[in-house]
DNA sequence: ATTTCCCATCAAATCGCTTTACCGTAAGCT
DNA sequence: AGCTTACGGTAAAGCGATTTGATGGGAAAT
């Protein structure tokens, strides 16, 4: 019977002991480049240096710091020095005392490399964002590093802006890494791709949509709550004619988001207009030229929901740019919530979808899979909520209040 | 004698695809501590499995995949698979292909950690940076990334959150996984936590100021060429009373660019008035607070330039709730030129230092010195200009055009 | 005094890949 | 023919840990 502690490796106790330094790395390795040589008369064919060819440049006055040669010094063997990094529970305290002088002493930190190698655990887990320029993503990367870090890992980021090759890309360097799961938050999904990692049998997480795989979770956000808070609070302050402007339709979450406002219009007794639904690509731009799309037309709508915040600002700048006043004009909702969204002129009124609770669902998954694969064996999915934020930029509708209305 | 090429793990070619990808980490470890436990009637003594006692847990039908499988498919050695892998020149073309295929057919993906153990080379940089929350760092971000990537370097990225313990704990992570590099882009100096990495000699690449050692990089900004710009700009428009809002002063950097305001300000003849220059922390909130208190003092400025693209748009709602209108009553200057600045209201005019180029710079000092460190011995300097991009957030001051003045 | 445990030790095997000798072989040159 | 050269093969030695099984010393328990 043995009492079971997931340890793997103790920093913070470790590095309790505020010395918390670095290890002497061997980097200095030299390799001139150079052409291959045709003429040459002489023996030595021409030849390419292995890349790992390491040639001990300098006798190091430190000897180079092994787990053994803490062993040596501490006057235990290695086998105790590893049980000891490793907290196993049997080591005799004082043992344990004198093993962790040494290696405080030293500076010792051990290779992660060696120990992955060795446990088959490579405690690293890949993060894989659509855009990380999006304000949105950096918040849900920050979150998700708290909470891996918080719990051994270490998160691998990769941005693939929208570009499937480049995601191709990143996912061969997260193989190659041995990540042991990745959380895939780029709202989309790209089947051939995911071959590679389900192959593999890497844990997933997903946002919306994926395989049903084992071994795949699946993050549910509940679209139609938020959005439909904001259709009915436009309804509410008289709105009758409300614009969409989308995200890119391959996006599945794009997709998703249409279809909550859609319902929620016919919820509250609108027909939506099919001219009054645009595209955008959930950037700046996108949202700017879906705005002008929308003024083009020759009925403007009092108000536009936009699939994300950064559509939202665009079509706030369009606004500005044509003279239209926000919320006097037209109404604007933005969706995410971003930090920067409650500064907007006027603060925008957007549905949040919380970044810390998607980082911690995915992580939760994640960890899920790997640390107890017997109860998570199936694809699991969680749900996210999502809800409207009032601020500034909707109000009541053009026309409404007529006495408070100024032509632009 | 011979020639050498330097080839370490041509992902470019391999994945000849033009992918480029991302890189990120982060974070820290949680391990439950346990204290000893004394009373123990059962034989099972309190035990704790060694965190890499690993299981099979499936049998899995493709045995593994090794570089000797593919030697074995392939019927050559796995010296000549290694060679294959590695592009040395000396291989036969044919051979190589029938190894490519092979390689190709099973996936086979090399596992990085045991290459980074026998070569020593990890392929690894850290970056670390302040905030990634702050739009200035994922531009930042998405650049080294693009170029390390390119390289077959990854990128480890940590966000210190101006916590000190928090840095110390990146740094040791970044040791941890054996980084051969670390680029630390906070903008500020952090002595004692550097001396965990310039013990073992990881080259080093910094902003603005660095410790004068061997293997260190620092970036040096030019923020007097672009502040100059501005100032001179705001003068030429005729404003007199010019406020700053500088960032948190034990950030170099933003002592700098107080430094070049205060001496572009003598350079055009104005003398800078110290109860006009404000001390901001370079965020959202922190730019509304400083104005705030700008706006309590008796003696109004007709212009701010602020230390950062995020204290400017505080700024600028602070100006916005109050009903000053920009540039009407007041003009805003930020600086960075992060993408949202562009769509304002009104688009920001600010001072543009390149994401990219201290990208590329400090990618380039970290590579100088681990691929060619004889040439790299000393401390090298690199220049990064800032220039001002003009838009609309500045304008005549109040007063000097009286029949376009609107009292607020 | 003997039996148990507990705690440690040692030595050896692994992880997946790189690298180094050293050795053939077939073709190319003289 | 006689030698080089080019190119691949073999085999073995690591890289820096983790792990396991065999083993032993000492203290507590019987």
């Amino acid at each position: 019977m043995s009492l079971i502690f997931h340890v793997f490796f103790p920093l913070d106790d470790w590095a309790s002991a505020k010395k918390t330094l670095f290890v002497a790395d061997e980097i200095n390795y030299t390799w001139e480049r150079n052409l291959k040589f045709v003429e040459n008369g002489f023996p030595g064919a021409p030849m390419t240096d292995h890349p790992a060819s390491r040639k001990k440049t300098s006798a190091e006055p430190s000897e180079r710091m092994d787990i053994r040669t803490i062993a040596r010094l501490a006057n235990v063997s290695i086998a105790t020095v590893s049980r000891t990094i490793n907290r196993v529970s049997t080591v005799n305290p004082k043992m344990a005392k004198r093993v962790w002088d040494v290696i405080e002493k030293l500076d010792f930190v051990p290779n992660t490399q060696a120990r992955a190698l060795v446990s088959g655990r490579s405690k690293l887990f890949g993060l894989l964002v659509s855009e990380i320029t999006n304000p949105f993503f950096p918040e849900l990367i920050q979150g998700f590093e708290n909470i891996a870090v918080e719990n051994g890992y270490e998160i691998l980021i990769s941005s693939t802006n929208y570009d499937p090759k480049r995601m191709s890309h990143c996912i061969r360097r997260m193989l190659e890494r041995k990540v042991e799961g990745v959380a895939i938050m780029t709202f989309g999904l790209e089947e051939p791709l995911l071959d590679q990692l389900a192959k593999r049998k890497v844990p997933l997480v997903f946002i919306d949509v994926g395989p049903d795989r084992p071994g795949v979770s699946v993050l549910k956000v509940d679209y139609h709550h938020g959005i439909r808070q904001a259709v009915q609070h436009l309804a509410a302050l008289g709105h009758r004619h409300i614009a969409f402007v989308s995200g890119p339709m391959r996006l599945h979450s794009a997709q998703s988001r249409l279809a909550a406002f859609s319902k929620s219009m016919q919820e509250c007794g609108i027909s939506p207009e099919v001219s009054q639904i645009v595209e955008g690509d959930h950037t700046l731009e996108g949202g700017a030229a879906a705005m002008e799309k929308l003024l083009a037309q020759k009925e403007l709508p009092t108000a536009v929901i936009c699939s994300n915040d950064m559509t939202a600002i665009g079509v706030l700048h369009k606004l500005y740019r044509t003279g239209l006043r926000v919320p006097d004009d037209i109404s604007v909702i933005g969706f995410d919530d971003i930090h920067i969204a409650e500064v907007m002129m006027p603060p925008l009124t957007t549905v949040q979808m919380s970044r810390v609770e998607i980082a911690q669902a995915a992580f939760g998954a994640l960890r899920g899979h790997v640390e107890s694969p017997e109860q998570f064996h199936g694809k699991r999915e969680f749900k996210i909520r999502t809800d409207l934020i009032v601020r500034e930029s909707t109000g009541f509708p053009r026309g409404t209040m007529t006495h408070l209305r100024k032509k632009p």
